[in-house]
DNA sequence: CCTACCGATCGGTAGG
DNA sequence: CCTACCGATCGGTAGG
């Protein structure tokens, strides 16, 4: 029944979700095999069942790991008192903040949470919808208030959102701008093309 | 040696690839197996390699044929005599029309290429890499004569590209715009971020 | 943490 | 076009 730690439990398993997020991303969910995982964690497979229960389980921690950042961010956006202009920009630069500094698991969350099981995956779906609800509530908010152009929502929320993954090329691309100057290029032509010309 | 064919051969294959698009799309390259594609067009699996090599084979197929039909357009834009600005708007036009009537080939295309084999591979990335060059270039050239902004042209192009796949998600959602009037949208905003304010 | 191993499923082939 | 079948690999378990 005794098991032996080299380090704590907590630390072993965030190494193996770290680990799972890279080959999740690099290999996709399907093709990534617990071997694969094992042998980057530095065990055999079958260890790796001490600490997790099951593949599909480091999924849905990985995704919905992101999925609550982001909720809870736009809980943060929607209670402060700044315009809805401000509330974008802060929405996008958020957005590329995570993309960029938590690339493997944004990724993972943003293209492999198909594989989700079901009642995770009906969860996940769910959240998704309610968090662009809540951002094209915004944006027509501001839209009503003539501080955006008058376009569909739920289309600029996609174009928006869709966007910023983009980061990913950039990401893994070798002549790369540095991130401040990569942020500032996206909310210039994002935000640019929702104000109305001057 | 004779084979039986209720169809033509070159039309079997059609229907095998476009039921293989449809498939990957839905599932993913990795997570589509042979015998659901089978079951799809109606045979037993065994029966598929009569008509195609590999489920490989599948994939550059749908891959390069998307591939050709985006390097033909960027051929036509570049040769046409109109100004830059209208060069982009005709690329955006062509890239939106494209995941609208072509929607599973696209997706998969734009999803699932990295399950190429290695000829395959290196050619894809490289056309892939050359167009974006290509495109950038034109967006280069209109920050020159000041018909776009000043901005990191390779960042635009990101954006452009990944934003227009945020379609799959318009393709997928049940209150949709109509399609002239999201591909009006989305001219509108990528475009409006990227003139000059006037 | 490991060795040994299971049943299921995979892409693909042989042969007719 | 099908039946029958192959070797490889998968996620996961038993048992220590």
């Amino acid at each position: 029944m005794a098991r032996i730690q080299t380090h704590n439990n907590s630390s072993r398993k965030e190494l193996i979700l770290s680990k799972a997020a890279a080959l999740f991303r690099e290999k996709g969910f399907k093709a990534a095999s617990m071997r694969h995982l094992a042998e980057s964690v530095g065990v055999e497979a079958a260890s790796l069942y001490n600490h997790i229960k099951s593949k599909t389980e480091l999924l849905h921690e990985l995704c919905f790991g992101v999925a609550n950042r982001f909720m809870q961010k736009m809980d943060e956006v929607e209670a402060a008192k700044i315009p809805d202009i401000e509330k974008i920009e802060d929405l996008i630069r958020f957005h590329i903040y995570q993309m960029i500094h938590h690339y493997e698991e944004v990724y993972v969350c943003d293209r492999e949470w198909k594989y989700l099981a079901d009642p995770y995956l009906s969860n996940f779906q769910n959240q998704r919808r309610m968090y662009r609800k809540r951002f094209a509530a915004i944006i027509e908010s501001g839209i009503r208030n003539n501080s955006i152009k008058p376009i569909d929502a739920p289309t600029a929320v996609l174009i928006l959102l869709h966007a910023i993954g983009g980061i990913e090329s950039w990401h893994r691309s070798t002549q790369k701008i540095d991130a401040d100057a990569l942020t500032q290029n996206m909310v210039t032509i994002l935000g640019g093309g929702l104000k109305p010309a001057s």
